[in-house]
RNA sequence: GGAGUUGGCCAGGCAGUCGCUCCGGUAAGCAUGUCUUGUCGGGGAGGAAAGUCCGGGCUCCACAGGACAGGGUGCCAGGUAACACCUGGGAGGCGCAAGCCUACGGAAAGUGCCACAGAAAAUAUACCGCCUGACCAUCAUCGAAUGGUCGGGUAAGGGUGAAAUGGUGCGGUAAGAGCGCACCGCGUGGCUGGUAACAGGCACGGCAGGGUAAACCCCAUCUGGAGCAAGACCAAAUAGGGGAACAUCGGUGUGGUCCGCACUGUUCCCGGGUAGGUUGCUCGAGGUGUUCGGUGACGAACAUCCCAGAUGAAUGACUGCUCAAUGACAGAACCCGGCUUAUCGGUCAACUCCCGAU
């Protein structure tokens, strides 16, 4: 078994890397996260966090679900699809807890393997 | 024991599993980079990291000197790199007290504003009242009486107001008035104590006179501007600029033709510079301890420690135990000193008042 680790090639870091998924992604959505999936040609999928300050306006807060988000993505990373991930923040995102977060994620990340797998 | 005041400290803990970032060592890999992968050890958010309200350092720009404008500060002395901060002191206010609060210079330089009420809100002024002169009227009382009209004096009393020419008492007067006197208040000038703010006391002046300067203003004093997205360096692609060499053959335009002129070729170099990257980037007015100086803020000496440095942005997630508890406010972004605001609770020390016991 491979282990659950998160890299720094398995993040989106340039601006032209979240372009290229918000010009052209499959989408999945709920009131605490909208995720962005466009499949890459490297060998792994990649992570990208795009958390406004507009909607979760205190850092605390902010920090927290950037760190919910990449725990997720770490330890269900070998099930996914090789593709590019953004996820975004809902408008409920900031008033819940940890719990309800990593369920929805996990909705997120399943449905939108099933729409890669189509393609 | 209860109520309270002031100052300080902590910011759940422990274990396991899986991760992130930086530093040091070490092994392997080839694409030899201060790279990648592994491994061992170590560091890894706050008391406010926040608001960005002050003050500095640092960086760049500007700058002969002076004046004005604008802005800040505003009892005194000290501390400090500096401050609007802190300490000590003075004055005024609040509290039984421990203590706390104060934009605390000037309204006798000028201007403005002050609703309602009130006669009048500032070159003052007379509504009621009080006193008085003249004239008229009244009368079992012919007066130092009563009433009326017109005039004069008056700021004691009433009434209005937040505020009405200082307050109390005695004298004085037709009634009154700092008109005179005593004490208090105010102002001016010495004296004494204090570095000073200021305090005390003496003499003189009958007294200037409402509030507002977080209204203009006056006085004293300080003051260039922008900020780490500062600034420095490397630098792809695309377009364009300058120079050199080669070709001066060819092509296009002008033209009847030639010459000429303009544009066009290849290679190299230079400068500017976008994406992106590197740096600035953490050892500092640094922390801790002891001793000494000082009422204190703080300073000095010695010893000792190295304690985040990310950049689409690291300190987390899950599980178990524990405490009443999933739990407060809340995340460094160049660095310091303050201020302000947010905050679940816990804990320590000193002091004050009340009750009880001895």
């Amino acid at each position: 078994m491979r282990k659950a680790r998160l890299q720094k090639r398995a993040r989106l870091l340039k601006a032209a890397d979240f372009n290229r998924v918000f010009n052209k992604a499959k989408r999945s959505a709920d009131q605490y996260f909208t995720v962005l999936a466009r499949p890459n040609d490297k060998d792994l999928p990649r992570l990208g966090l795009a958390i406004s300050k507009k909607r979760v306006p205190l850092a605390v807060t902010r920090n927290r679900i950037n760190r919910v988000i990449r725990e997720s993505f770490r330890h269900k990373q070998h099930g996914l699809c090789r593709a590019d991930y953004v996820v975004m923040a809902g408008h409920q995102c900031s008033k819940t807890n940890n719990r309800r977060l990593f369920r929805s994620l996990e909705k997120h990340w399943q449905k939108l393997n099933k729409l890669c797998a189509k393609s």
